[in-house]
DNA sequence: CCCTGATTCGC
DNA sequence: GCGAATCAGG
C-alpha cells in the first residue's frame, strides 16, 4: 500500500479528528499503526495529547570539574536546542521484593469512540472526565434544558444508547449534527438500513466505488 | 496484559 | 520516504 492522496487526506482528517493511530490504520487497511503514526509525523501533524509525557526539559548539571580554561566561549546562533540524547542505560531489577498492591478499578467503558463535539470540533477529553452516556434512556419524554428549534426531536449525542442507531448525519460542530437514531440491528452499532452503508462486502477493484465511507462523515472538503 | 503516541534506524 | 522495532506512559 501506498501513501496516495486519498489516503494521505483520510490520515489528515481523522488524525485531526482526533481518531487514534489504531483506528486510522485499520480504516485506511493496508497499513499498520506504527505506519500512521510515522506517516503523520512525517507530515508535520504532530502536536496532540501523548500518553506518555514528554519527560520535561531536565536542566542537567553540567559538573564544573576543572575550570575551562578556555576564555572563549563563540557559540554560533545555534538556537537553544536541548540535544534530546536519549540514555540507553538499562537498571538492573534491583528488587526482588514485591510488595502487595491490591489491583483497583478495571472499570473500562467500552464505549465507542464518540467524543463530546463543540462549535469548533471536536473536544478531546480526558479519561477522568468521561460519562457514561446517560442512563438507558426510559421511554419518557425528554425535556431539553435548553430548548433549541433545530435539535427538536434530533438524537443527540446524550440519546445514544446500545439501541439507537449512531450513524451520524451531517458533521459534528454544525448546528444540526445528530445521529440516525433508528432501533439497531442487533448486534451491530447501526440500524439495518446503515448498517448496508458501513458492512460492506469487498468488491473487486475495478468496479468499486471511489468514496470509502468513514463512520464519522469523511473528509471534510475545507 | 491491553492500549496509546514518539522515536529510532535500517531499508 | 517508509515502517518495524522499540520505548515509555496510562
Amino acid at each position: 500500500m501506498s501513501w496516495t492522496d486519498e489516503r494521505i487526506e483520510t490520515l489528515k482528517t481523522m488524525w485531526e479528528a482526533g481518531q487514534t493511530a489504531s483506528q486510522i490504520a485499520e480504516a485506511l487497511g493496508g497499513v499498520s499503526r506504527n505506519a500512521v503514526i510515522g506517516k503523520a509525523h512525517r507530515l508535520g501533524l504532530q502536536a496532540r495529547p501523548s500518553p506518555v509525557k514528554p519527560n520535561e526539559p531536565e536542566v542537567k548539571e553540567q559538573p564544573v570539574a576543572a575550570a575551562p580554561p578556555e576564555p572563549a566561549p563563540p557559540p554560533p546562533p545555534a538556537p537553544a536546542e536541548p540535544a534530546p540524547v536519549r540514555e540507553v542505560v538499562r537498571e538492573a531489577a534491583p528488587e526482588p521484593v514485591r510488595e502487595t498492591a491490591p489491583a483497583p478499578e478495571p472499570v473500562r467503558d467500552p464505549q465507542p469512540v464518540l467524543r463530546s463535539v463543540g462549535p469548533g470540533g471536536f473536544v478531546r477529553q480526558s479519561p477522568g472526565e468521561q460519562q457514561p452516556p446517560s442512563t438507558p434512556a426510559p421511554p419518557r419524554r425528554l425535556v431539553p434544558a435548553k430548548p433549541n428549534a433545530d435539535m427538536a426531536g434530533k438524537t443527540t449525542l446524550l440519546d445514544l444508547n446500545d439501541r439507537i442507531c449512531k450513524w451520524p448525519l451531517g458533521h459534528p460542530g454544525e448546528p444540526d449534527f445528530h445521529f440516525c437514531g433508528q432501533k439497531v440491528n442487533p448486534g451491530f452499532p447501526y440500524c439495518v438500513q446503515h448498517c448496508g452503508h458501513a458492512y460492506q462486502a469487498q468488491l473487486p477493484r475495478r468496479d468499486r466505488r471511489p468514496p470509502p465511507p468513514l463512520p464519522f462523515g469523511g473528509p471534510r472538503v475545507r
